[in-house]
Formats: structure tokens, C-alpha cells, sequence
DNA sequence: ATAGGGTTAG
């Protein structure tokens, strides 16, 4: 049988006069030095497609449009690309549709519409398409293109495919992962509309996303969300709530953690080492190093074995709590037990001993590590670059991003923030800037710390007005400016004396949706006290009482001494006391 | 396809 015979009906000149199963071998072989000859007389994209007419194996025209691809440089186009993946779907090769999609969502540069368009010109059977619409939801996840994975995933519905809850729930935990809390909502209420039905994994990270994004009230309300569609809560979901709060919390939040612990009992669900990590985490970070040791207390009474992610949470929690010698002693009885300190361990202690000014130490850890067999990370690195920055030693802190480069560790934001910290520290904004452009050289992106240090860097230098220069290039460039921005700017003003700038970054952070904080009033109040308008001050204090804010101990000292000893006294009785008492 | 630990800015 020649395709000639087979392709009579098909318009268009026969050009090709091998058999069938020659060609099929001579694809499956790879046979190409035997196959290139005849494809001087018949053009490669003709080739193809007669190989679609002709029913043969689906993974050998894939071999063949591979492989034409890179002999001959053709672009086959999208349309041809659709051809290949119904191909490859209707005779269920699931992994090459998977592959060749990741390729074509990753080499090529196409709009979403442009490969809609296409892969449904591709084929004509609609289970086929929805599959493939399915799998091009998963390629975007899974090649981080999470903006054209939200821009298929609205398509889908437009062209009338359901999509699968798996590839929905990936899409859905990408857009926590990327912090994308907006999308995340609206990819789970579209599922509910679609009638996609959502399982408790669904739940799950949808909880997540809402707890990383400090919406704690809406997260526990999820629960009830969950008994209505007929399931319950498991450990995972608890454990995901309960950290939420440790980590979003405001003030009590360890209560309300604490709330969700025995609700979960009552439902009869055990807590787990995770349970306990997170808890003895969120006491650590609170401060509450009594209630950290309680909960590990509490672990063992459980008859769970605290690991290495508890052990190195309590020692981080000790040495941030002037408890070195305890973090020491617990390092010394985790070893005791057998539990080998991994990089983390070693992050936490060095960090420990940097903050003590204990550099002999630290640097003594960090070399221990290459004898246990780890290898020092970007972080361990970070930590002793800042220590050495802001102990002064700008040097030691460059030569440490030196090593780190010959030892294959790619300095990131952090590591530039610590040293463009340590240059302006020392007064030097210009060598800070020249950092920046460095570090974007080497395509590494400002972020919001690194426009935060330059910003009260030139204000430090009396230079507020290029500070805010600054302000305008985070903007231009998509980097949110957040409070501290904007307070610092504002206290750069204030030193300078000039009030009505400062009050204009205030308007102009209230136009960004950014409420005035405690750090704002301060800021603006100190200010007004420096320029000797004491009533002015006064004001802003009422002003921020009202509001409900609560001074803190920076208010109080600035009540203190700018305004107390300049003989004003302020107009908030009620807090009078805790002003003496404070002194 | 879902949960826990480490570095940087007021």
C-alpha cells in the first residue's frame, strides 16, 4: 500500500511513493538518513500531512514533526500543533500530550487565544478537546504561567468545557503559592457556579489561601462551608486554620488558636506533630517561650515524638528571646537524642550568636557545617552578611557574597538588602545605588526591602526629595509600596522640617487604600513637636486616639520629651499615666 | 491536588 493510493481523494500532488509500514519503520527506527532523501522532492509540512490522513501511530508523527522541526527549522504553526495533540489524545497518550503541551507553553511565546483558537481547530471531537483544555490548564500551572492558567481557566467556560477538579485545585493552590489572593477567590466561586464539585482538598487550600492572605474570620467560616457539602474537617484542615492564626493574628491570636485545638478534639480529630510544631512556632514568635514549653510538654504527654522541625523552632524562639545559653542546652540534648542538626538548626543558632555580636562563634558554626555534611545555603550566607554589615565590617559582609558566588550559591534579593543596608548604614547611598543597578545586572529583581532601605537612606542624608524619586521608580516598576514605605518617607520630611511634603506622601498614601498607623502618627506628630508647633502635634495625637489606635512606647517617649519638656501638656488625660509610668 | 522550622526594611 503506497499513500499515494490511500491519499488519491485527498487534493493535492502525491509525492511521496513509500509504503506505509516503511515509512512507520523507518519513524520508529529513526531511521532519518534514509528518510531525508525523499523529503527533497516532497516539503516536510506536506509529509505531515499526509502522515495525518493515513492513521498511522500518533507517537510516530509526533516523532516526525519533532524531528522535521529541528532538520528543517520549520515552525509548524499552532494549527498543525493542534493536529499533533488531538492525535496523540484520541489514541490516549496521555504523558506525550503532557510533554508537548509543557513545550509549547513554555518555548513558545503564545497569546492564550491564539492556542485556544487552535488546538480546537485541531480536532473535531469535543471529549478530546476538553481534555486537552484540561491539560493546558496543567501546563500553565505547572510551568509557573499562573496568569494564562487563570486566562484558560476563564476561557474553558466561555467555549463550554468543564474542567477537571484536578487540574482545578492545582490552579488553585498555584494562586495561594503566588500569593494571589484576588484570583484564588474567584477560581473557587466559579467552580461552585460551574458545578465542579469541590472535595475537602479543595476546602483545604482555599483556607490556606484565605488565612496567607489575613482573612482569618473568612478561613473559620469555611468550616461551616465544608459540614454543609457533606464532609468534615480533618487534621489538615485544623492545622491550616491553626496557623493562620499563629501567623496573622493580632493581639490574642494564641487563644483563638488555641479555640480551634479544642474544637478539633471535640470533633474527635487528634492533633499531630504538625499540630504541635505550629503551635510551639506561633508561642515562640509571641514571645511566650513559657506556653512554647508547655505545648512540647504537651506533645510528649500525647505520646508524639518531638523532630527536628519542633526542636529548631523552640531554638530559634530561645535565641530571639536573649535565651542563648537555653538554645544551646536544647541543641545539646537534640544531639543527645540522635537528632542530627540539619541547615536550619544551623541557621537558627548562627543567627543566634550574630545577634549576640558573637561573630568568633557563629563563624565557627558555619565551618562546622561542611563537617557534618550539609551544605550552608543562601540564608546561613544572608545571616552572616548582615551580621558583619551592621557590625560594620562591610568587607567581611562582601567577601562572604564573593565565597558565595565561587561556591555556586546565587547571592538573591536578600543578600543585596543586607549589604545596600550596610552601605547606607555608613552613609554611603551612592555605593548603595550602584548596588542596585548591580544586582539588577544580574536579573535580580528590587523588592519592596530594597526600595525601603534606599528610601530612608537618601532621608537619612537629608535627601528626602530623591527618596521619593525612588517611591516613583517602585511604582513605574510594579512594586507595591506598603506602610513602612511611605512612613519613612514621611519621617525624612519631617527631619528636614518640611511638614507639607510629609503630609502630601500621607495623602498620597491614603490614596493607595493605606490607612495612617501608629508609626504614621508618630512620625508626623515628633515632626510637628521638632518644628516647635506642639498644638499641631497635640492634634494628630487626639487625632490618632480617636481612631482607635493604640499609642505604643515610641508615642509615649515623643509625648515625653518633645512635648512635656517644652511645658505643653497634651490633651490625653487617660493616658497621662502611663506617660510617668513609662519614664 | 491540601498543613509545620531559618535571613533583609519603620
Amino acid at each position: 500500500m503506497v499513500i499515494g493510493k490511500l491519499t488519491a481523494s485527498v487534493p493535492g500532488p502525491i509525492l511521496l511513493s513509500l509504503s506505509i509500514s516503511t515509512i512507520s519503520e523507518l519513524l520508529s527506527k529513526q531511521h532519518w538518513s534514509e528518510l531525508k532523501p525523499h523529503l527533497r522532492t516532497t516539503k516536510p509540512t506536506i509529509f505531515l500531512d499526509q502522515l495525518f490522513n493515513v492513521g498511522i501511530d500518533s507517537e510516530l508523527v509526533l516523532r516526525f514533526f519533532q524531528w522535521s522541526q529541528k532538520e528543517f527549522k520549520i515552525s509548524y504553526g499552532l494549527e498543525t500543533t493542534g493536529k499533533v495533540l488531538h492525535l496523540l489524545a484520541n489514541s490516549k497518550r496521555y504523558s506525550k500530550v503532557r510533554s508537548f503541551l509543557d513545550k509549547l507553553v513554555k518555548n513558545e511565546k503564545h497569546t492564550v487565544s491564539s492556542v485556544f483558537h487552535s488546538l480546537l481547530l485541531g480536532g473535531d471531537r469535543p471529549c478530546a478537546n476538553a481534555l486537552i483544555i484540561d491539560m493546558l490548564v496543567l501546563a500553565y500551572v505547572r510551568n509557573l504561567e499562573i496568569h494564562s492558567a487563570c486566562e484558560a481557566f476563564r476561557r474553558a467556560q466561555n467555549y463550554g468545557f468543564k474542567l477537571s477538579l484536578n487540574s482545578c485545585n492545582s490552579l488553585l493552590s498555584a494562586l495561594v503559592k503566588e500569593n494571589k489572593t484576588g484570583e484564588m477567590e474567584y477560581v473557587y466561586k466559579e467552580m461552585i457556579k460551574r458545578r465542579i464539585q469541590p472535595n475537602l482538598t479543595t476546602f483545604n487550600i482555599f483556607i490556606n489561601g484565605l488565612c496567607k492572605a489575613g482573612k482569618l474570620n473568612k478561613a473559620d467560616d469555611v468550616i461551616e462551608d465544608i459540614k454543609a457539602w457533606g464532609f468534615s474537617p480533618n487534621i489538615v484542615t485544623y492545622n491550616t486554620l491553626i496557623d493562620g492564626h499563629c501567623k496573622k493574628g493580632s493581639a490574642g491570636k494564641m487563644y483563638r488558636a488555641d479555640a480551634i485545638l479544642k474544637e478539633m478534639f471535640a470533633n474527635k480529630i487528634c492533633p499531630n506533630e504538625i499540630t504541635f510544631n505550629t503551635l510551639i512556632d506561633g508561642f515562640c514568635k509571641e514571645e511566650n517561650m513559657l506556653a512554647a514549653k508547655k505545648a512540647f510538654e504537651e506533645m510528649e504527654r500525647q505520646g508524639l515524638e518531638p523532630n527536628l522541625v519542633t526542636y529548631n523552632s523552640l531554638i530559634n524562639g530561645l535565641t530571639n528571646n536573649g535565651k542563648l545559653d537555653e538554645a544551646i542546652a536544647l541543641w545539646d540534648k537534640m544531639v543527645a537524642l540522635s537528632l542530627k542538626p540539619n541547615i536550619v538548626t544551623y541557621n537558627v543558632l548562627i543567627n543566634g550568636f550574630c545577634k549576640k555580636k558573637m561573630m568568633k562563634e557563629a563563624r565557627k558554626l558555619f565551618d562546622d557545617i561542611a563537617k557534618q555534611n550539609l551544605v550552608p545555603n543562601a540564608i546561613t550566607f544572608n545571616t552572616l552578611i548582615d551580621a558583619f554589615c551592621k557590625d560594620g565590617m562591610m568587607e567581611e559582609g562582601f567577601a562572604l557574597r564573593n565565597t558565595m558566588l565561587n561556591e555556586g550559591i546565587f547571592p538573591n534579593v536578600s543578600t543585596y538588602n543586607c549589604l545596600i543596608a550596610g552601605l547606607c548604614r555608613n552613609q554611603n547611598v551612592r555605593a548603595a545605588n550602584e548596588l542596585l543597578n548591580e544586582m539588577e545586572n544580574y536579573g535580580l529583581k528590587a523588592d519592596i526591602v530594597t526600595y525601603n532601605i534606599l528610601i530612608g537612606g537618601w532621608c537619612k542624608d537629608s535627601e528626602s526629595s530623591k527618596a521619593e524619586k525612588l517611591l516613583g521608580r517602585m511604582l513605574n516598576l510594579g512594586v507595591k509600596p506598603n506602610h513602612i514605605t511611605y512612613n519613612t518617607l514621611m519621617d525624612g520630611y519631617c527631619m528636614e522640617g518640611n511638614l507639607k511634603a510629609a503630609l502630601k506622601v500621607r495623602t498620597l498614601m491614603e490614596k493607595e487604600g493605606k490607612r495612617a498607623n501608629v508609626v504614621t502618627y508618630n512620625v508626623l506628630i515628633k515632626g510637628f513637636c521638632k518644628i516647635g508647633k506642639l498644638e499641631d502635634g497635640n492634634r494628630l495625637l487626639n487625632e490618632m486616639l480617636e481612631k482607635g489606635l493604640n499609642p505604643n512606647r515610641t508615642t509615649y517617649d515623643i509625648v515625653r520629651l518633645e512635648m512635656l519638656e517644652e511645658g505643653f501638656i497634651p490633651d490625653i488625660e487617660g493616658h497621662l499615666y502611663n506617660i510617668s509610668s513609662m519614664s
